[in-house]
DNA sequence: AAAGGAAATTAACAAAAGTTAATTTCATCC
DNA sequence: GGATGAAATTAACTTTTGTTAATTTCCTTT
């Protein structure tokens, strides 16, 4: 029984066999480093669970740099919402930072599951809400704080997963140049010097 | 009819009597110019249509000032994600910058009656995948735009509202200061007269 | 019409971020 | 183990923003 399976049974109280045809229209998906899961441009409806590995969703600004929305990885879903949302082709690349093991689905497939079994819907309420959660905790950030207060929490609430990413890509999501962050952890390094 | 049933009924597809459930739970909220919707520190999980006015979402920062986390205006919904997705004390003020009509439901009334009629569950899809949209818009401004530029997006995009709330609100919003909006709207206005 | 008050603008200076380029670090490949 | 190349840091300079305070504008109230 796969990680996914455990999650969403945990979720939905709902007993394995009412899972099969949910299940049935899942399929294993591997990606190599720096492979692309979906491109700018795609029109496919696809979306995943990551088991394993670290996704980055990134488009190029009009200046011609990468500018990164977020990252997602073990336990999240990843989907692209410009095809999913507004039926637009993609305009962001989602690409494996990492080897990625994802279990996908189909997302027309999926509501089709969704619809014969309403009792599984409150998995889409879940979902969708902690996304949902997720995005609005990243605008309160922007919002809210500094530059370097908004690095400085990212380290104390995902530091495994800053670990695990270049800096540059950690700077574009957070609005600032790799230089400006390089200078923002001198900052915070200098203070816990001088201030204990 | 309300514009809520209107709405609501283009977009399910339901018949009115179908909605009677609905509608039985709701009443009509009036607040004046300055009046507070939900306070920070409350816990409870009411929901909101906006007929007529503009709300405010806000918090006050570290260093004692104000932080304005989004607006919501005629056609949107408004609530407390903190309390409904997390069930925690609201974090944030929703105040009327405007008078305001509001049509308010319990969101754990509205969450039964959907249990009960399956058939109305994608409209709570319908409305989640829009508040994720909009909150993954504000998050893509943050990343791809300058200061300058997501003032200028937020002009071509919503004049109409720009127009009618304080500029302090706005540049909050924007994560800049008052004083910084204030330059960037000189800057914009210099560009005009210089090269058309 | 005058007064009062909040909002917006302007000014002056300090702090931070952007930009470009040089330098250093660090992991990877041969 | 030395070469290679990308990432990170540092440097130097420009631009923008933050901060504080003064000034102006504009709306409301009397």
């Amino acid at each position: 029984m796969t990680v996914l399976q455990t999650l969403l049974e945990e979720l939905s109280g709902v007993l394995p066999g009412n899972m099969t045809s949910l299940f049935a229209l899942t399929r294993q998906v591997k990606l190599e480093e720096g492979e692309a899961y979906i491109r700018e441009g795609d029109k496919s409806r696809r979306l995943a669970f990551i088991e394993k590995g670290i996704i980055r969703a990134y488009t190029l600004k009009q200046n011609g740099d990468e500018a990164t929305l977020f990252l997602r990885w073990e336990g999240h879903f990843v989907a692209s919402h410009d095809t999913i949302i507004h039926s637009i082709p993609a305009r962001f690349t989602y690409r494996a930072l990492e080897a990625c093991s994802l279990i996908e689905i189909d997302y027309d497939e999926l509501d089709d599951v969704l619809r014969r079994q309403p009792e599984l819907e409150h998995l889409r309420n879940y979902f969708l809400l902690k996304m949902l959660s997720d995005a609005l905790e990243g605008l309160e950030g922007f919002v809210l704080l500094s530059h370097e207060e908004r690095y400085q929490r990212l380290l104390e609430n995902r530091w495994d997963i800053v670990n695990r990413v270049p800096d540059k890509y950690i700077a574009s999501m957070l609005g600032i140049t790799p230089v400006s962050l390089s200078r923002i952890r001198k900052r915070i390094h200098n203070k816990g010097r001088n201030q204990g």
